[in-house]
DNA sequence: TATTGTTATACTCTATAACTATA
DNA sequence: TATAGTTATAGAGTATAACAATA
């Protein structure tokens, strides 16, 4: 059995038992607090070892990157998932839709938003393709090239800001670490 | 500038130079990918350097993570943030919904459907304060604490699965590198 | 038959704003 | 004035299903 968080604040050394539902010399504020019809007060909340499961540390950590990195692009108005979009047509010049979606484990459905998006700025085209009537060829274009340039730039001091955190070995580190878990 | 996947594909040593528009003595399928209104074909999709940064490797191993997650609690129905949730409440009893939101980075507003769907099925109570009128003590209940503990077990199964992946030593290693982003 | 792009639907999540009752 | 819980709304994201064109 856990004891109420304000028991555990007002203990310390001094406390040696638990109190149950019978009254102590505490405060009515503190003595109450936990039982039913009590609320914790300003005393740090205890996290109950949730920092020790690996999906809870991950899952803050990845928000913390992600607010950093919109931060960093908030003029510029480019999503991590826009940008990564961006990243592969640029790697692969020509590539259908269902590829794209397929590589980054984005719906493919949610991607034709996603693209007329980026399609309506004049960053990409989409071309029917000659060979395969089914599918769009995409490229970038000119103007889509270079924000993407624009977009490493501030994508660099968002890393530097990570780097921070982690050490310049510790995103190798991190890397290595992950690697399994890129699908 | 990069050059067109077909090409590339084409390509290895034999290939000295990119060619531009004009045509090689490809076949046509090969030589027309990269060109508008071409599509890349079956060959795997260049990542085109994602997978360097932090930003696209720690998504996606949380994408990962949860997934795993999921599956593995999938009959008893609950997401990695209601286990938050239930784990912040069984180690600070009594705390008040907002406490839990700002722990957990979760807006007050977003909080209060999720405790209604905690409370529902009768896991956890929520009790006017006596103290402080405005503010919810929250508890665990008998059920609430028994289900905790289905799935602290059910979890552990989860987290040998991400282990798996990361290494003994590894998981040790990824808590340290990640705490700093523990705000 | 299977695949590609598309539309549509439902549910979840994030981000705000505003309201009430209390402090 | 400020805070706690709540409701409402809009925008994204996830997950499906279905459809027309094409292979």
């Amino acid at each position: 059995m856990k004891p109420d968080i304000a028991q555990r604040r007002a203990g310390g050394k001094r406390r040696t038992r638990v109190a149950g539902l019978g009254a102590r010399r505490k405060p009515a504020r503190l003595r109450a607090a936990g039982e039913a019809g009590a609320v914790m007060r300003a005393p740090k909340v205890d996290l109950g070892g949730l920092d020790q499961f690996t999906g809870y540390v991950v899952r803050r950590a990845q928000v913390w990157i992600f607010q950093d990195f919109k931060r960093a692009l908030k003029d510029l108005d480019v999503t991590p998932a826009q940008f990564s979009v961006l990243k592969i047509i640029a790697a692969n010049p020509g590539i259908a839709q269902a590829r794209v979606a397929e590589a980054l484990s984005i719906e493919r459905a949610r991607l034709v938003q996603m693209l007329d998006r980026l399609e309506a700025p004049g960053l990409i085209s989409r071309i029917r393709s000659a060979i395969d009537r089914r599918s769009h060829a995409l490229h970038l274009t000119g103007e889509g090239a270079r924000m993407l340039e624009r977009l490493e730039e501030r994508i660099e001091e968002h890393e530097r800001n990570v780097v921070e955190r982690l050490g310049a070995k510790g995103k190798s580190e991190l890397l290595r670490l992950l690697g399994p878990f890129l699908l």
